[in-house]
DNA sequence: ACCTGTTCTGCACGCGTGTGTAGACTTGCA
DNA sequence: TGCAAGTCTACACACGCGTGCAGAACAGGT
């Protein structure tokens, strides 16, 4: 039984054999799979029956070159930012799957800017080309797979020629400011992701402006490469003693917990009596009573459900003025926010 | 330039097109790209050049058609696994991808066994399979492509039709109770995983073998179902006042930093002064200051380097009697596991 | 000039499927 | 019975590429 088992080049039922085993053509088999072409009822019947007793369905490789139209969505990421795997990664993979289309993941060092490499594994026809890490540029996203337009996770939406899914950073960030001006924050500190992400340099500007429009100045700022490692490594920098800052925002939530940590094992600073911790993304490990974490929430789900959308409105050549809707980022209160008392 | 951007069905050059400009036949350009077709040198040099001049790779897809072997692996895991991300799935995605092969990840919800939806979503030829979670049994996997031999990884190695990737658990979990006996801790807790689960098994039943070999018996016992969630539900079952192991062993990282958050948050017991906690898995987090977890380290290179190991010899059927190398599983000490004075 | 052997190329077919089109078959009606 | 309209099916070609095979082109020897 398990005789041909050991062969990789396996063996799937045709569509000529359920042609055969219902006694119609195999054209007949074809249309019975598709939804458009015209078939009798009774026909149709009879042929999915076969169909299910030798447990047939269509290649769809076969099927992508034959309607020319592939459809591999390529997913492309950074093993530094795969930390937010199980949320936005799952989200996507998951909905691009329950949409119908073939899920292919890139997974890129992370020194690569995939300037080559998504030339040399992306050799087939490619249907979608979704970016989710900012170490891979506009440019270079638009020029990997030349007839398709990328849809690109967190970036500004400046280009015409990438479809771009932005969340309204700027609107939760002064939801945050908001909130710590009201509990009496005065004095704010930031820790930043990579120099060269954009997300980070958007989350930046809009602390900026919001704590300037309060008549506040950005108190102290570090970098922390958007990983736990440096993050830790800057953390000093931002928590000198007699300098401590009421409030620390970090550019996202993996700092955040590189922070406290820091705090806990090297300060007596307490979160969030003596300093309050802000995150941002919402990552699983942000409920974690450890770190109960505030933060800045990314909704994984819509985000997932706007890139098929977007991947559907695109295949009407036409429709040139669709515009992705802009994402909700909502400040979630947890338990590293405290009062200062002024 | 950018006219024809918005259309989903890419059009990339094709052989022709590169015959074309080379003024050579299509099949030249095909035996150009392949490594074993006899093809003149200088036509081969003008060929490649042509092709590099427009871009033109062939299309693994209908390469894959007429060869009557694609090169697509799909990986299978669970979003509750999705967690060992940053290190196995990338780890294994890698490998794949530089050998040449297409990396199509199925991500299930967490209380999908696969039944049904491996057979909806595999509909092309697959080449090898990969589960990564123990969620999706054995026989499942083994009739999800009839024609594929599955590569489940942390399975035990029991079945004749399936290649099992398994770590020496038993041989780490030895090498752990006997550093903890020299240490002198004399009563151990067991966290277990999903019940359902062979890894969580196999770990319990090495963990109570050499325990009793040492006269010594399983202290407490409770289940964190591999979630971090659930463990820190079940945690207190383990440290019950007045009845507080020398040392709690932890079916998987994730639920060893619950339980020890959960001593650090609801007790006053100290890890390890009171408590020894140790993991299994050795994930990225197991290094952050804040748990600086001892544990049993799963070496995932090596996992991923073996599962294309196994991919290269199964393309040989005659090749029976292969049996993959047995992965080593190694005790990592850091800062969890303390000495008990006797 | 002719033959033999060698080296390479182009033709044509096949991989499994989708689909336009001609025509076979049925049905209804006079 | 004959004919028109309508309904469906099977043929054949296409998608882009790999490859066996026949034979073209060429070189070398007599």
């Amino acid at each position: 039984m398990s005789a041909s088992l050991g062969s990789a080049t396996g063996k799937r039922t045709r569509a000529s054999d359920v042609a055969e085993l219902a006694g119609v053509s195999r054209s007949a088999v074809s249309r019975a799979f598709s939804q458009t072409a015209y078939i009798a009822p009774e026909t149709k019947a009879k042929v999915l029956k076969a169909a299910a007793e030798l447990n047939y369905s269509p290649d769809s490789l076969a099927s992508s070159l034959a309607k020319g139209r592939s459809n591999i969505v390529v997913v492309v990421l950074n093993q530094v930012d795969a930390i937010r795997g199980p949320s936005l990664h799952s989200a996507l993979i998951r909905s691009l799957q329950e949409s119908g289309r073939l899920p292919v993941v890139l997974n890129l060092s992370p020194t690569d800017d995939g300037a080559s490499s998504l030339k040399r594994h992306l050799t087939f026809p490619v249907e979608g080309l979704i970016v989710m890490s900012d170490s891979v540029s506009v440019d270079v996203a638009r020029h990997a797979v030349p007839y398709v337009r990328p849809i690109m996770l967190n970036f500004e939406r400046t280009r015409a020629d990438v479809d771009s899914i932005v969340a309204n950073d700027a609107a939760g960030i002064a939801e945050l400011v908001q909130y710590l001006w009201e509990t009496g924050h005065r004095s704010i500190g930031f820790m930043a992701g990579r120099s060269s992400s954009i997300s980070s340099k958007i989350r930046r500007d809009a602390l900026a402006l919001e704590i300037a429009r309060r008549g506040m100045h950005l108190a102290v700022e570090a970098s922390g490469e958007f990983t736990y490692d440096q993050a830790f490594e800057a953390a000093p920098a931002l928590v000198a003693d007699g300098n401590l800052p009421d409030a620390i925002f970090c550019a996202n939530d993996v700092m955040a917990f590189a922070v406290m940590d820091y705090l806990r094992l090297k300060t007596r600073h307490r979160v969030p009596e003596d300093v309050s911790i802000v995150g941002f993304d919402d990552i699983f490990m942000a409920r974690w009573p450890i770190y109960n974490l505030s933060t800045i929430r990314q909704d994984f789900d819509s985000m997932a459900a706007a890139v098929t959308a977007i991947l559907e409105r695109r295949r009407d050549p036409q429709d040139r003025k669709f515009d992705p809707p802009t994402m909700v980022a909502e400040l979630v209160l947890r338990g590293t926010i405290g009062r200062r008392a002024r």
